[in-house]
DNA sequence: ATTATTTGCTAAAACGTTTTTTCAAGTTAA
DNA sequence: TTAACTTGAAAAAACGTTTTAGCAAATAAT
């Protein structure tokens, strides 16, 4: 099969132990010739070797690897934080494995499972909704993780997540300086807290503007499986019944369907409704006329992250709770 | 630190075979009593065992796992075929650990290292341009691998990819039909195959219906790190010197600037230039007006590779090379 | 000329599993 | 009653590393 440390071994008439020492760079620091090491370091480009990292991981108590369980790879937003992670972590000499929970409970606690169970040194999780049992095992398991982006009520853990609240405060503080009053959004429901949190932000920007809030302007849908047309008659109803003039978008998963209807029926975006949405996209600014969003802080998510993770692996167990908030509104006009 | 096998051959007063056996459902081939093996799973429960998988896989010899390396992990189309991937691998009993390279040679070398290094039973990969020598490696250590989107000239492998060629023919031959005869698209510099493929497609349809390959139609363009401005300035002088009435996008990263451009001069699509694009988007149809694309077939990439590679981990050396049509031509229209 | 130190390397245990072989005790057959 | 099985479980080797302790030979110190 594979070369081993044995083969060089054999090849070069040493022991396995000289090999392993120079293949690891303490050859000088262990008093082995010059000699030596040349003929070990010629052997493994002759032979090809590969190290075999179970076998050295299962011995060194360590893998050198981060696992990145994330609720739902084809959202853009976590794909942008799993690269930028993926950099960071490769400088501190840690590998990143990814994996997609499609904000599935079952699927989400299956993955990070896997993860422990093939020693990753640490996680980093975007967790679903249910997924708080998996979590607390991991505290006690003591496994080093930090939770992105999701949190839970009553679990003290590592966490790096957005000011939802703030962020969705902002958004609606926006759309009222712009002079609107019927303000619509989606209310989901979910146990999500970060969609609670944006809820909040929401009323409380009403409120703090005099304005009542009105539950008929934020019908409740289903976290997953969206259906575009349940979205579509909303929409319109909300526009031709209840005179909606803004719309808070608090995902990329509500806005899609819900610009695609006001495109449709060439409702006039902003002159008729004003429009911000939560998450950032890069299709927002080729669309006509193009959408106004709130810019997350990617990358600061993703360099708090790895840098808490890492301190806990390195034996901090200190927890730190690190809320950011959106970066700004990014205006867009139609052209 | 973790429990393992051995705590529970203490907790029960059993020895670590027995326990072994009973945890791997071997209890009762084994002839080990009901009660011993109600014990050990009893213990199992309350020591919340969990298996060390770089041991298991260590002495077992496989560990139940593919590699799935993608060049582009903000590519949706890559981000749908691995979900996909897993969805079908866990069907076989096999976990899907995802790595993207950033079309990065050395990212893409070293990602595949990674994951031989650790002993992926196979691995899926949408290779880099540059990345022939780590896949010639893999060949020559018999690792089981599919190519997937990606293809060498003079390499041997299984791979499963779109018909490049065709569909690009198709994507042409669409505008033709549409009454285009100025039909413009960036040529890549980049020595993937499949690209070129695109290029040959392109030209093959042009000349089948008499219309004469003109090469200030193709502005070359780098393969990385597109600038917008530049094929802003290519979009304009095509359209105001060159009269193109038709565009041909090969990926979306093309698309998406030129769109951009389109939409920002507001030039009339279809009316004054017909757009088809190659790779879908499921922003496009969300564009007003929307774009029409070459619906690629993603299931049956994914499940295809992961027959392949299943059964080239189960022994098959048989080489097979799949090559599939683009499905259809979704044709949209402004609304 | 002996003892002490250094040099260069190896032996062996350990990491946590899996699996084959072995073994004692109980049961059946003759 | 003894030989031949059967049952239930354990011992031990193996997977490929890493790392500590140790050991002989060479060199240095006295």
């Amino acid at each position: 099969m594979a070369i081993t440390i044995k083969d060089i071994a054999q090849y070069t008439g040493l022991s396995i132990s000289t090999v392993s020492l120079v293949l690891n760079g303490k050859g000088s620091t262990s008093r082995i010739s010059e000699d030596t090491i040349k003929k070990v370091q010629e052997a493994e480009l002759a032979l090809n070797y590969k190290p075999n990292m179970l076998a050295s991981s299962l011995r060194k108590g360590y893998t050198n690897t981060i696992g990145f369980v994330v609720s739902d790879v084809s959202n853009p937003f976590f794909i942008k934080v799993a690269s930028i992670i993926e950099r960071e972590a490769a400088n501190f000499g840690y590998s990143v494995f990814l994996a997609g929970s499609d904000e599935n409970d079952e699927k989400c606690k299956a993955m990070i499972q896997n993860f422990v169970n093939f020693r990753v040194d640490g996680l980093i999780i975007a967790a679903t909704s249910g997924s708080i049992n998996v979590i607390n095992q991991l505290i006690n398991q003591k496994i080093p993780f930090v939770l992105l982006d999701r949190y839970f009520k009553n679990v003290n853990a590592n966490s790096v997540v957005m000011d939802n609240y703030g962020s969705a405060y902002k958004a609606v503080q926006y759309l009222i300086s712009k002079g609107r009053k019927r303000i619509a959004t989606f209310s989901y429901e979910t146990d999500l807290l970060h969609m609670h949190d944006r809820m909040s932000g929401y009323k409380a920007a009403l409120k703090d503007n005099g304005i009542r809030f009105d539950k008929r302007l934020t019908p409740p849908i289903p976290f997953l499986n969206i259906d575009p047309m349940v979205i579509e008659s909303h929409v319109r109803e909300l526009i031709e019944v209840r005179n909606v003039d803004g719309f808070f978008f608090q995902t990329n998963r509500t806005a899609m369907p819900s610009l695609q209807t006001l495109f449709h029926y060439q409702y006039k975006i902003p002159e008729q409704v004003s429009v911000v949405s939560y998450h950032d996209n890069e299709y927002f600014k080729l669309m006509s006329p193009s959408i106004t969003a709130l810019v997350q802080p990617i990358n600061e998510m993703a360099v708090k992250s790895i840098q808490m993770l890492i301190s806990a692996i390195n034996g901090n167990t200190k927890i730190d709770k690190v809320v950011l908030p959106a970066l700004r509104i990014e205006e867009r006009v139609s052209v």
